[in-house]
DNA sequence: TCAATGCGTATGTCCGGACAATCGAACTAC
DNA sequence: GTAGTTCGATTGTCCGGACATACGCATTGA
């Protein structure tokens, strides 16, 4: 019952990653049951034609993903729970899309302000100079269903109100040739102003579920700060996370 | 300028991990400046001794860890964000005594009750199936702080009232022999009820932090579901995730 | 002046081998 | 029968080397 699994070396693809696709196909597939062993490296290796860092580096890679375990002495195994996804760096438009929703933006404003001081101290910039500001409602449904207000700093990317409406910030951030590295979130919830209770169309005093975030590129600037706040009855995070060992 | 590196090939903590706690030693104390280049890698594993897949290794978990950069043609650089901790599996109660609060706990429930539908489906037994309950009110300062209610399959762990309130219940599951893989978690808001106020000395109607968490083992098996409710005044999710590449 | 080219450098990928550490199971001794 | 021991299997660590690939910079050419 042993995978046909085979490797492209004339494909520019490396190696490990080749066969770690096709390892992860295999389990999302069910080819690889859950608890089962997946063979020994060195047996692997030879069926391969690879040598063992390769398999090793592919089985690695997996293993970081939270796929397959490994014990020594005993081999490698599938895990059985399903992971889905390890909270990635990923925008609210890419979740609601891929949860098949169709998410529609309605840009409030977009416009070029002072930083305030908040602001300044999250992007590293003066207090006082001019950082882009935009406004932004995610509706689900045609029902609101979060408030999404974003700081940049200026010169970084082209903000283009049609283009904000047709796809999310970090696709448009990604597009200008930022490298997204890191972010700093904090998530909590609070009680709605009126004015937020308006917007949302909650009530005054409602709870809303409130993230802030600060988006760094790999050269360690940050490119992006963040308030957001979700209506708890339409929205919730949602991820599965690794233990780090 | 160069940092004083060394080695202990007489130590059985393997060489990479003993070069990449250094390296991260001297990030940490600026020894190692932001945005510096690292030195290529066939040098600094001729300077150590080590060979370069060894260099290699230990650099990479740095590079896993968000704390580096690499750039082919380049180098490695020190990032520039103070990168923080990554989410990880932690209890709040490692979170709260890593902050300095000294967390107290106060066991308000310790016993076996049947499961209901909700926990059964979570920890993958029979529905009125015998599990461990936990209540808990973790406080901080003197005031509450979190209502955290766990449930557990049988014959996992001794849940022993005193050690609960002495440590979090992850240390004692770890301490068990149980090696925590993965959890999935949701977290999301809502309205106290008059219940919840009561214990954690909100009003009725206040706006809750909530957390549902379901952890794995490394064999796939759940062996814990919490639902857990926070005061937003008190407590709020942070942490640091990194972009996956 | 500016764009295209070439080159050095550093990381990315891959190989084949060696020994150590650990787990599980079979085996042995009491 | 049970406990301790040995042993095979498998991953963990480490080595030294080779070639590919991409980036930055200096040189060259228009």
């Amino acid at each position: 019952m042993s995978l046909d699994l085979s490797v492209d070396r004339s494909s520019p693809v490396p190696l490990y990653f080749q066969l770690s696709q096709q390892l992860e196909a295999a389990i999302e597939h069910g080819e690889l049951t859950p608890g089962s062993l997946l063979g020994n490296e060195i047996e692997l290796a030879g069926r391969l034609g690879l040598s063992r860092p390769t398999v090793r580096q592919a089985i690695q890679s997996l293993v970081d993903k939270g796929l397959l375990v490994r014990r020594r002495g005993v081999g490698t195994q599938v895990v059985h729970s399903k992971v889905k996804r390890p909270l990635e760096l990923s925008s609210l438009y890419d979740d609601l899309e891929a949860a098949g929703q169709r998410p529609a933006t309605k840009v409030l404003v977009n416009t070029v302000v002072p930083a305030t001081a908040e602001v300044a101290a999250a992007l590293g910039v003066a207090e006082g100079s001019e950082v882009h500001r935009v406004e932004r409602l995610r509706l689900a449904h045609g029902e609101p269903m979060a408030y999404l207000c974003n700081h940049l700093p200026p010169g970084l990317v082209d903000l283009d109100t049609g283009q904000l409406e047709a796809t999310g910030l970090y696709r448009l951030m990604r597009a200008a040739g930022i490298t997204l590295h890191s972010a700093r979130q904090s998530i909590g919830a609070r009680a709605a102003t009126a004015e937020e209770a308006e917007r949302l169309g909650e009530h005054e005093g409602a709870p809303l579920l409130t993230m802030e975030r600060t988006t760094f590129d790999d050269t360690g600037r940050a490119v992006e700060f963040g308030t957001h706040t979700y209506r708890p009855s339409r929205y919730s995070f949602e991820f599965q996370l690794l233990v780090r060992s």
